[in-house]
DNA sequence: GTCTATAGTGCGATAGAC
DNA sequence: GTCTATCGCACTATAGAC
């Protein structure tokens, strides 16, 4: 019989998914996910650098899609408008389809404190490439990390309400209303804040 | 609360500082820390839940002080002066003798992946905390989160630039600094296309 | 592919503070 | 006596070394 099937590393992260959504994260070790693989657990160390990251596969590519937007524009795009292209590129890598697999992922990453501080750190990878990505363009700082800071946190957030249980609205969508949200927080009204010398 | 002998907390944080500092935080083992203590491991872990909560301690006096002007400020306060108030809490917490404590610690964190998730972490905890703050003075979502997330973002960013090599100015000079490039980031069109900078 | 160091847990015992 | 900090020891699982 072979000894080397296709598809271990998806296989790794399927199991792992089902493994941990039924007997918790912390619950099931890397024992369990290797054997229900069919996989040694050091296979498992090979693929995904600890129990963790089997959750976070995939984290290049939606990087890809979130700057490519930016990386596009026209020359003299403002830099709110590069948010808001990156802001449309994440909604393209999460199609309504998406939206089934990411609700049943979001419950194990809530669960467990260790894993939302994982998620957070991704993120945190996503506003160094945005903030490099503005700065490549010419965007300044404190600019460029203040804008990708604000990105990051825009998407976060939206992602949050996408995946909510009465939402059906697109990410897109989502996002516009919060990025609009934002600049009504900063702007009050038209006169604005009083003297905040 | 020491009853055998006073101080064994923070005796553990400085320990610990100056091995992670010496030695890497990796190649420190809590065994070390322990000794060079003169506690137990048992002890370490029972004053620290991991090896990494040993140089997050205090977040809560530092919580209460980023909330506390939002909470007690005048009813009708706009959004973005409870925000801009919150940041003047921190200020108020990282005065300038605090700045080299600060320095020597920054480094630490960053040069390890794990320290600098279970400080995004923190981070998030306290987004958490003004976002209910904020909620509990009626300010509704999606705002509530909204503002939460861009006090955090900017005390954050206002942090790292306050412990950086050449600067000089106090937090909060940095933090209204970086509150104001955000609304310009915002509403490009009031300030002209590129923001002032 | 096997072995092992180390993080982290559970629980009972001990000993000072009150 | 109660309370709580500390210890000691057995134990598991991760993650890296060999």
């Amino acid at each position: 019989m072979a000894r080397w099937q296709p598809g271990t590393r998806e296989r790794l992260q399927a199991v792992s998914l089902r493994l941990f959504a039924e007997q918790g994260f912390e619950r099931t070790t890397v024992a369990e996910i290797a054997a229900a693989a069919e996989v040694t657990e050091r296979t498992f160390f090979r693929h995904f650098a600890d129990k963790r990251e089997v959750l976070f596969a995939g984290q290049e590519d939606f990087v890809a899609m979130f700057l490519d937007p930016v990386r596009t524009a026209p020359a003299d795009t403002p830099t709110i408008e590069l948010v808001s292209r990156a802001l449309e590129g994440t909604a393209a890598f999460f199609p309504d389809e998406r939206r089934a697999w990411s609700r049943r992922r979001q419950p194990i990453i809530d669960s467990e404190p260790s894993l939302r501080e994982r998620e957070l750190g991704k993120l945190a990878t996503l506003t160094v490439r945005i903030g490099e990505a503005l700065r490549e363009r010419g965007v300044e700082e404190p600019g460029a990390t203040l804008a990708a800071e604000t990105a990051v946190t825009v998407f976060h957030l939206s992602f949050q309400q996408w995946i909510a249980p009465d939402e059906d609205r697109s990410l897109q969508a989502i996002a516009r209303e919060r990025l609009d949200a934002l600049t009504a927080l900063v702007t009050p009204s038209q006169n604005g804040r009083t003297g905040r010398s």
